[in-house]
DNA sequence: AGCACGCCGACT
DNA sequence: GTCGGCGTGCTC
């Protein structure tokens, strides 16, 4: 008899733990780890998702197993790789076992469960039976119940009077076609059958005559021969077609691509491809951090190390962060590896990311390109692991379950026994700090490829521009901009900051508008003319009056993206100005689209915020000015020094890529930061040091691990209250070097009407952590009923 | 999550 | 007495 150990998709800790089912006798040879199942679970026999980890044989009965119901795959969906990480996930990231496993497959994996009654009588209950009416099914979570006729239902199941049918659906299904196959071999025979008044015979006759194919895409042939289904029935009918069904692959893009070869390499490019390439080849799981300035070619040395990967029958996978996934970056990869390149990014619909994935699973892919999730790519015989600008905080998932994708991938590369390359301008404290220590191999690319300088740097000094020509441009940055028009060159320009103005304030009164859900001010939107909230997205009208005192002197204070172009077309009327911010890239094909515009040049300045900063490679842009370099520098987060000199570089990175030289333009009203001033002098290596002191003295990573815990609940009291319980237990349970933080409400303490407080520990070496935090998970999922909710952040990304 | 059970106060 | 509310425990 054979059992198969499953994990069902009912997240809770109690189920954390597999379930054995028996296997009916059809699904016994076929049943495999990674396998999805449908189960039956709990005292009605619902029926769930579950995924097979284990098939064991055993020949003592265990009469008090449940059958196995059915599966969703024929194949196996996880491999045995796959599933083991899923189970370091759960362990390292305080999170179940089945969002994992549900977090490495595309999104169509998750099945829908659909709860359907029927009333076998004609029920009592006057409200109930209108709802339910006598032998009609009706779907549960489709019609709207009180508890006490939710109550009412069970009840009347147990007598009898009600079935209750549970179905799971699969969601992910291969995209199918009908195809026709030409069976005729003598066409004036099957001429001089057809009556002479079957005039869409003959025409379907004539154009299989004329195509001198045997096989015919049904939708084509009809729309381009102007057939209806009719005639091909017939013919169907008569044998003289052959009717399949055929998968289609939903491809993003099946854009043929020119091959290119690999390029020359510059003598330091040439070193990190030769250490990257042994590693390879010998088959160790050594980590590179590649440390290369802003068009230093580090694009290049992925390709070619992903090359020899490939010559050894091996497979490369390579993450970007979401936003560096752009058009042009595809492109690259796609030259160089052409049909055996997959791509993953949330850009793609369900479909054709199911069908990428598929391509991936049965070994038609051999690169793979994507973004975060990517990571989990079920790659079976990886020679190589890529995080190209590995410091991104896109890499970090914020919500259950709460993976870093560098960890993960440092796992798959220990397991597959190959090399993984993180690659950045400004890599993370982290990383620069092993490769200090030896941990890391550091490569090193300090120039560019071009041996074009980095773009010379200006900080402008916002404090000494009263007679700016508006507080967003001062005069050196709008003498820059008219230059680059003059001279038909392009323009980069960063505001962080999306929406018109960031709040409206009563010169009466004082009042500032506010979320209602959050404790943040709305932000307002010219292009929907709406007042937006950026955290749980409440809309509401532009006031004409101030809300408080109806009082007509309200003022709108600080400047968005939408305004920032607004004022730029007044004081370059002749500039073609381009927004590219979450507001303007929502849409399907909309970045791609305003990148496309730039790249041939239809228009000369993008202004965006950071999305702006990543991967965008365009030969023509010699400017790049930075509006505001202040904004995120006052965030309360250790890491605000660090991402801000990430963000001017890399935004600084995008002038004068190719021949003609690039200028940058900051305005700043700390001009004195290090951050900014470290970032004009494109010095990495100091400001490393600089921020490494300050870590040291502060105690923060990566001198530090850190560990977030965050409460949250309807009421301020409650989140405070357990917060503080929470703070006490660990006082009591943790070593005396670990230092605990707070609790402190969160810097936005309220958002979509929950408060929230929070508690960071910082520690060295703790052996007793783990313990204390899954002792709270347990306790999270206790008293999770009462609407309290505990999230573990094991590797907080931000402090926010 | 979702279903059942058991305990308790409110109402026929 | 019974009904419906809510807290608690369990699900192969």
């Amino acid at each position: 008899m054979k059992v198969a150990e499953v994990i069902v998709d009912v997240p809770t800790l109690q189920t954390n733990t597999p379930y054995s089912y028996l296997l009916p006798a059809d699904l016994c040879d076929h049943a495999a780890p990674g396998m999805r199942v449908v189960v039956p679970f709990g005292k009605g026999d619902r029926l769930v998702e579950g995924f097979i980890i284990k098939v064991e044989v055993t020949s003592t009965a265990q009469p008090a197993l449940k059958m196995v119901s059915g599966y969703l795959d024929e194949e196996p969906v996880l491999t045995p790789e796959l599933l083991k990480l899923a189970n370091w996930m759960a362990k390292t990231t305080f999170s179940f076992q089945i969002s994992c496993l549900l977090t490495m497959l595309p999104n169509v994996m998750k099945a829908k469960y659909q709860t359907i009654a029927t009333a076998n009588q004609v029920l009592t209950d006057e409200k109930l039976r209108s709802k339910l009416p006598l032998q009609v099914p009706v779907e549960l979570t489709k019609v709207d119940f009180s508890p006490a006729e939710r109550r009412k239902i069970q009840k009347l199941r147990q007598q009898g009077a009600l079935t209750i049918k549970y179905q799971v659906h699969n969601q992910a299904r291969a995209k199918l076609i009908t195809v026709l196959e030409n069976q005729i071999t003598d066409f004036t025979t099957v001429a001089s059958q057809l009556r002479a008044n079957a005039t869409e015979q003959q025409k379907l006759l004539a154009y299989l005559k004329q195509h001198q194919q045997t096989r015919f895409v049904q939708q084509t042939l009809l729309q381009t021969a102007g057939l209806s289904r009719s005639a091909v029935q017939s013919f169907v009918k008569r044998g003289w077609l052959k009717k399949m069904m055929v998968e289609q692959r939903r491809a993003p893009e099946l854009q043929q691509y020119v091959r290119d070869a690999a390029k020359k390499l510059t003598s330091d490019q040439q070193r990190a491809v030769t250490a990257i390439q042994a590693a390879i080849t010998a088959e160790v799981s050594r980590p590179f951090l590649l440390e290369g300035v802003t068009g230093s070619g580090k694009t290049e040395v992925y390709l070619q190390t992903i090359q020899r990967a490939l010559e050894l029958g091996k497979q490369a996978l390579m993450l970007v962060p979401e936003i560096a996934l752009t058009p042009q970056m595809v492109r690259r990869v796609k030259q160089r590896f052409g049909t055996q390149v997959a791509i993953i990014h949330s850009g793609l619909a369900n479909g054709e990311k199911y069908d990428e994935w598929r391509r991936i699973r049965n070994g038609a892919a051999q690169v793979v390109v994507g973004a975060r999730s990517a990571v989990f790519a079920p790659l079976q015989r990886l020679g190589i692991i890529i995080l190209d600008e590995e410091h991104d905080a896109s890499y970090k998932q914020e919500d259950n379950p709460r993976y870093q994708t560098r960890s993960v991938a440092f796992w798959r590369a220990r397991y597959h026994h190959c090399p993984v390359v993180l690659g950045s301008a400004t890599p993370s404290l982290e990383s620069r700090a092993r490769a200090e220590k030896g941990r890391y191999q550091l490569l090193r690319l300090p120039t560019r490829i071009n041996q074009q300088k980095l773009p010379q740097t200006q900080v402008v000094d916002m404090t000494k521009q009263a007679a700016a020509p508006t507080e967003l441009f001062s005069e050196p940055l709008l003498t820059a901009i008219k230059e680059k028009l003059a001279s038909h060159e392009q323009i980069v320009l960063l505001l962080n900051r999306r929406g018109f103005s960031s709040f409206m304030l009563c010169r009466d009164c004082g009042y500032v508008l506010q979320c209602p859900n959050c404790d943040i001010s709305l932000t307002m939107h010219l292009d929907t003319k709406t007042m937006k909230c950026h955290y749980c997205g409440y809309e509401t009208q532009i006031p004409k009056t101030c809300p408080n005192c109806h009082s007509h002197q309200i003022r709108y204070f600080g400047t968005g993206t939408e305004k920032a172009v607004q004022q730029l077309a007044t004081l370059v009327p002749q500039a073609r100005i381009a927004r590219m911010d979450v507001d303007t890239t929502k849409k399907k094909g909309s970045l791609a689209e305003i990148l496309r515009k730039f790249g041939q040049q239809q228009t000369d300045i993008l202004l965006g915020t950071q999305m702006i900063a990543k991967g965008l490679d365009f030969p023509n842009v010699t400017l790049v000015g930075v509006l505001n370099a202040d904004t995120g520098l006052e965030l309360p987060d250790f890491r605000a020094s660090e991402r801000t000199f990430e963000l001017l570089t890399q935004v600084a990175g995008r002038a004068g890529r190719a021949e003609k030289p690039g200028q940058v333009i900051i305005q700043t009203y700390n001009p004195d930061h290090y951050a900014i001033r470290y970032a004009q002098q494109h010095d990495y290596e100091s400001f490393f040091r600089h921020e490494m002191r300050l870590r040291h003295l502060s105690g923060y990573p990566p001198y530090y691990f850190t560990v977030k815990l965050t409460v949250n609940a309807p009421q301020a009291r409650e989140a405070a209250q357990l917060a503080f319980q929470l703070q006490e237990e660990l006082q009591a349970q943790l070593a005396k070097t670990t230092i605990l933080l707070g609790p402190t409400p969160r810097p936005i303490a309220r958002i979509n009407k929950r408060y929230y407080y929070q508690l960071i520990i910082k520690y060295k070496q703790d052996p007793k952590l783990h313990a204390s935090l899954e002792h709270i998970q347990q306790h999270a999922q206790q008293i999770s009923r009462t609407g309290v909710q505990i999230a573990i952040d094991p590797d907080p990304i931000s402090f926010m």
